[in-house]
DNA sequence: TTGTTTTTTGTCAAAAAATGAGATTTCAAG
DNA sequence: CTTGAAATCTCATTTTTTGACAAAAAACAA
């Protein structure tokens, strides 16, 4: 019944919505004003909050994010098996192509890239890890969202129909289905400026013995050079790599 | 009076203490077990937290830490100004030296590396961005520790006069002060094989105008490479670095 | 499918904590 | 030393949290 978003213990944590690109830098005070509760009360978040290193205290009273947040990412990339047996696989496609190699997961909800094996020639920064990703743009969600359970998919995709209609897919369910159905036969994907205009990329999922999609693989780079690759021969390649990765993960 | 650590707001965030190098996967009954609480709590925390972002659920019943986290690193990496001017700049040191170039910061009471610029022949893999360093080891705490006011290096020091021990530094606060005096005098520090063995440092001071140490640059590199190193010519290229940084901060 | 175990979520009264108002303290800057 | 703002403290009241137990849901096996 009690919704869990309206309790103490989420109102602390509330305080962590607070942060963004935008805005990395409160006071207490208006941290307190942007929740509604007291100043004392706001103090006290800001109190608990620090002591575990989640926020810390910088000059003229203001606050932000802490380094605990650096610890525990550190922790993630360290610890994830997918990167730990991917990244040198992710680096030989570098070489191999000259373009970009990017790890993308879906986590929760939310797609992110967990990987950028930058080439010489980085095609692009203003995608790089731990970006929120749009759902339904781009080769790699696309790919994930393919691979999904039927049942997942539906539960991602529901209730998001703008979001689909404002990246041209099909809003009614049979369709969507049909659709991504015929990505996940295809068993790659190739997209050109969707994401952003001038790139495009090619991707191939990365899937688990048992069949459940881990993310995807991909190759980044401009659409001027992504043309002149020969997809007939990458494709293979970047199956391969995704293949090679999944058969070493425990 | 109350202990901060000991109230329920607390005790939610204590479930991330859990998660770390050693083990990243936990299941709501380990992690009640852990906290003392019963199973309705600890699933109850679960829950909250899963609400957020901070942790996830994987197949088989177990959580890790979640996709906010890696997306809260990537506001902190994104808007850091020091990283933003400084990024730049540590290309060129590896350019111009072949070394890898560090920033490390003093973020409350730990000490991090910030950002790592790889060059090509990278000098270690085991301390990447966000893995805690000692604070008392290696250049670039040294050179933090020895710019920090007296009062903060004071609070910092004590109490660890075991760890100090450990490093090789006076434990007694007259002869500690006058130890990092000397560091802040000279304006640099070269540490060889002290953080690893087969690791060498040249670390100079971030300052800002008003003369806050901001945290270290750094180049990293093996003690042979590090011992053809011509330090008096490097220094000063990455004090003017140094400057150049801090000069172009808001 | 079924039955069986395990995991996860409700229910609710007792216990504990959070909260806000206002007072007080701390701290930096004149 | 004074001033003013920032941060903390005190405490009575209100709101949550909590655990025991029960119920439901999900995972699993036959």
């Amino acid at each position: 019944m009690s919704d869990p978003r309206d309790s103490s213990q989420a109102r602390l944590l509330a305080v962590l919505d607070l942060f963004n690109d935008q805005r990395l830098f409160w006071t207490p005070d208006d941290i307190s004003a942007a929740l509604g509760v007291s100043r004392p009360t706001g103090y006290r978040y800001v109190r608990h909050l620090t002591e575990f290193g989640l926020l810390q205290r910088v000059h003229d009273g203001q606050v932000t994010l802490g380094p605990r947040i650096i610890v525990l990412d550190h922790y993630i990339r360290h610890a994830d098996p997918v990167l730990q047996v991917g990244v040198p696989f992710m680096r030989e496609l570098v070489a191999l192509s000259g373009f970009d190699c990017v790890i993308t997961r879906l986590m929760g909800d939310q797609v992110l890239d967990t990987h950028r094996e930058y080439s010489s020639a980085p095609a692009s920064l203003t995608y790089d890890r731990g970006r929120p990703r749009p759902l339904f743009l781009g080769a790699a969600p696309k790919l994930i969202l393919a691979h999904l359970p039927t049942p997942q998919l539906r539960r991602l995709t529901q209730g998001r129909e703008d979001e689909l209609a404002r990246a041209g897919l099909p809003t009614e369910w049979a369709e969507l289905r049909r659709y991504f159905g015929g990505i996940r036969k295809a068993g790659h994907y190739l997209s050109t400026g969707e994401l952003e205009a001038q790139l495009g990329a090619l991707a191939v999922p990365l899937l688990h013995r048992n069949g459940e999609v881990l993310g995807a693989l991909a190759l980044v780079t401009s659409v001027q050079r992504m043309a002149m690759m020969d997809t007939q021969r990458m494709t293979p390649l970047l199956q391969r790599a995704a293949r090679d990765i999944a058969e070493r993960l425990t």
